[in-house]
DNA sequence: AAGCCTTTGTGAACGCACGCACAAAGTCGG
DNA sequence: CCGACTTTGTGCGTGCGTTCACAAAGGCTT
């Protein structure tokens, strides 16, 4: 049988470097077609997005056939269907749990709401902290958690805890059925099969760019006898 | 001569995916150090740091030959030894540009001074926030960008500017001497050879948790022809 | 209607990363 | 001093991701 099927190029199983990359591609598109670009091919597309042209066309692909050769990509449709690829057609209600500097400074953004995202309970354990309103919603008491992530219907949550509270906290959310979850604390979440966990480490991130910023220095190498210095005081 | 050369197993080329998890296996260590833990086995570490044991010695294994078989890791040399490889045995001098919400989250946290990132300069260009003191520093205005960057030494730069100044700020910031940028807003930067920029971009990974949590869900399949409806208001 | 020009979609080659599995190396008890 | 046991360091097979390069496809002009 040389026909596609129903599952033709739009095979289940999109590469997770590829899901990585559409909301870049997405963002690139909005901006386009606020510019009132209609039509735009894969090489401008690209160059937008900081990638190469074959793998945008790859990516894209994955999804299905939605160019016309000879044309390029249709802006609006093809939003539209990365959209509906990501989950983005129906709007996702979030948790914020942790109301300190981080999670007020999330809570307070305006840039999820415009993706599909609302946060739609933030939960902290400190007494002077709930009952606060953020960006017109009011800090709950952790306590209560079970409760409003069943009533929202939340299945995403984010912790900006501390680290020493991270995994008790999310063993918490995990129980109320929550199966997303982005954390921001420093540490390894334990979780089960079937709930996924992203981090966001910015010390991490640091450590990677010092890294860099080393080698282009000129590297570690050359004194190799500096452990005992550094770790004996004398 | 089997005596190992300067670069013998230390082969300038560490992977990069390799030194993105550096910083994860000195987290862990730290904690096992904390706890009064002198060696640890691969078997443990890798757990503790949520990744495979040969993955975890392979990737040591990129640094050196720093383990004891039969007995594995001697905890505070790898932490020495790691933390020399990413540049954490010198201290690094990073600028924060923007001090709006995320941006003072960023100075306030004291996660970034225990490994050796001192927050030495706080920029913006607004006049009702310059002069704020923010954990003992107090916000320059932007036009001292150039002279703070040098005076100070710094080559990291934090981007925490709305996503419309992003670019212009990197290319001064860039201009100025900065080599390495850690980016928070939603846009591709576009930099010379020889800087690194990476990113943060909380919105991605949300929508990156919302692909898989609606495949989870039964996937967007099914319904093919609802882009009309969608497009069209009618 | 035909041919030219542009751009897509993908086959194929390559390189990196992961994880298994094991020999070599070292410890520790007797 | 020796033998059993533990754990490292790594060779190797496998799979994923990237990139090149090009045939096929469609639009546009004449
Ligand atoms: N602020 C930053 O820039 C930054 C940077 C990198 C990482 N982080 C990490 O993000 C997390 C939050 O950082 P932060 O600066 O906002 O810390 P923070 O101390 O300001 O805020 C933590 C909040 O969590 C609340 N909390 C503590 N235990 C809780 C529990 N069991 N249940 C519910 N709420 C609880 C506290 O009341 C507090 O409001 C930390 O893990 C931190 O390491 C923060
Ligand atoms: N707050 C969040 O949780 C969050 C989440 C995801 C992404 N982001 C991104 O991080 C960036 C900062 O977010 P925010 O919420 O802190 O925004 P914000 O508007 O609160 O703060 C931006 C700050 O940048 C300053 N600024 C503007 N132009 C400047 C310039 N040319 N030079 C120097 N300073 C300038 C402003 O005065 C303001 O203080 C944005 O790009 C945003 O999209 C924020």
């Amino acid at each position: 049988m040389t026909r596609r099927s129903t599952l033709g190029a739009r095979n289940r199983g999109i590469p997770e470097a590829t899901v990585a990359r559409l909301p870049v591609y997405l963002r690139a598109l909005h901006t386009l077609a606020e510019r009132g670009v209609v039509t735009v091919s894969s090489e401008e597309l690209a160059a937008a997005a900081g990638v190469n042209s074959a793998k945008l066309r790859k990516d894209l692909s994955h999804l299905g056939s939605y160019g016309t050769r000879g044309v390029g990509y249709e802006v609006q449709y093809l939003v539209y269907q990365i959209s509906r690829e990501l989950g983005l057609t129906q709007d996702w209600s979030v948790a914020i749990v942790g109301l300190g500097n981080l999670g007020r400074a999330l809570a307070g953004y305006g840039g999820f709401a415009s993706r599909g995202f609302r946060m739609s309970a933030l939960l902290d354990a400190d007494p002077a902290i709930v009952g606060d309103r953020i960006n017109g919603l009011t800090v709950e008491h952790i306590d209560k958690l079970e409760q409003v992530i069943t009533d929202c219907g939340i299945s995403i949550a984010v912790l900006a805890v501390p680290a020493s509270a991270a995994q008790a906290v999310c063993d918490r959310v995990v129980a109320s059925g929550v199966t997303s979850i982005l954390n921001f604390a420093p540490v390894v979440l334990t979780v089960p099969d079937g709930v996924d966990v992203r981090k966001v480490d910015l010390s991490i991130e640091l450590q990677i760019l010092a890294f860099h910023e080393q080698r282009k220095a000129g590297g570690p190498g050359g004194v190799e006898q500096e452990y005992l210095e550094a770790v004996d005081g004398s």
